[in-house]
DNA sequence: ATTATCTATAGATCTATAGATAATGC
DNA sequence: ATTATCTATAGATCTATAGATAATGC
């Protein structure tokens, strides 16, 4: 919250958030150039570099570079991971309105946050130690979409099945829309367009018709 | 074809698929490495180690490692495209067996392929110059899910519509599946699963209903 | 003569640490 | 005294090029 600190010798450069820490605007430099230019493709000094600080300056707030990205990915599932607690505790919700709002809310996230983090999910780095969090917190968002989606669909259906895979598949691939498609509709229509193909997905109905 | 050449200095170490030529070696252990450990990750070094030779020496088959990952990303998509463009070659096809089967076929690919090349689709570092070609192709394979939807789909649903795109990040989730779900069902079964659900994801109707 | 390798290396990085310094707060 | 920066640098890379060399083919 408090921007410019009082204390500490002053950066060499002018800030990049006049409104965050430094923390924050480490972040948000790290998130626009790890999913613009790439992970390892980013040093540190060039994350510096937009910050306004000297490189080995970012270390007094982060011990790895590792760190950074961890810290990133762990707060773009965060917020879809906590609304999905907030759903499995209403325990009179319909399966089939909670499956969609989750999705709904999902996309939202993913178009909403300032960089597209998301595309970062795919790095075969992430399979190391530092990210061992972030993977944990990934799988139990896609837990909770296999739970609302096998309540949703038929016992037939349900069995040893990846329909719940397919959905948190078809929920992450706006992420590629979002890199690939600039002329893609406005989020809110997304968020309607992939929780109604979700919904379709799972019952093999439309949403209306369930 | 040829697997070792008969001329040329011997290598410093044993060969990685001695049915294979210099060229291919490279290939299959950079996709490899680039699929497991991350592109930037992977040191022309290291490639070079595991295919028995020193690292210059992968530059007398590559001008760069840019051109390395160019080449396994174009040969992941071609099959599909070509295959693509076979269905639309047929005229009397109906286009929901045309989709099914393409999505088969393109989940097949995205499985069977010896590494997970696909996981390198969402590579930032995709966006620059020498990725332009498989970029290009990947956007045509998109255009065809997408006139392949569209012939399906009732025309309400056509209009300014995302669900190829859907239908076409559907069928890549099978990527990331791949790498985070090792107990998955086998290709056959999940070719088949995918197919399903994207039929009805289009149709709103099971495959059986059309 | 041609091919496919090798050795050696230039030149450019890159991450992280050690220790100094310029502010404010007490 | 504490905080947040700075300067300087160790040590470890990494990609790509130049030129030598060990095979076979003609």
């Amino acid at each position: 919250m408090s921007s410019a600190p009082s204390v500490g010798r002053p950066r060499s450069g002018a800030r990049r958030l006049p409104a965050g820490t430094a923390r924050e605007e480490i972040l948000d430099a790290a998130a626009e150039l790890f999913s613009e230019r790439g992970y390892a493709a980013t040093s540190t000094r060039l994350i510096a570099e937009m910050v306004g600080v000297r490189q080995a300056s970012l270390y007094y707030h982060f011990s790895t570079k590792d760190q950074i990205l961890a810290e990133l990915l762990e707060s773009t599932v965060r917020p879809s991971l906590t609304y999905a607690g907030q759903l499995a505790a209403q325990p009179g919700l319909d399966p089939a309105e909670a499956l969609h709002a989750l999705v709904r809310y999902d996309v939202g996230v993913l178009l909403g946050a300032r960089w597209n983090v998301g595309i970062l999910y795919g790095l075969p780095e992430i399979a190391t130690e530092p990210f061992a969090r972030f993977r944990a917190e990934r799988e139990q968002l896609r837990s909770a979409y296999r739970r609302l989606v096998a309540a949703v669909a038929t016992p037939a259906e349900a069995a040893a099945d990846v329909t719940g895979d397919l959905v948190f598949g078809l929920v992450e691939s706006v992420i590629g829309m979002r890199r690939d498609l600039p002329a893609r509709p406005p989020p809110e229509r997304l968020q309607q367009s992939v929780a109604a193909a979700a919904i379709r997905l799972v019952t093999g109905r439309p949403f209306h018709e369930r």
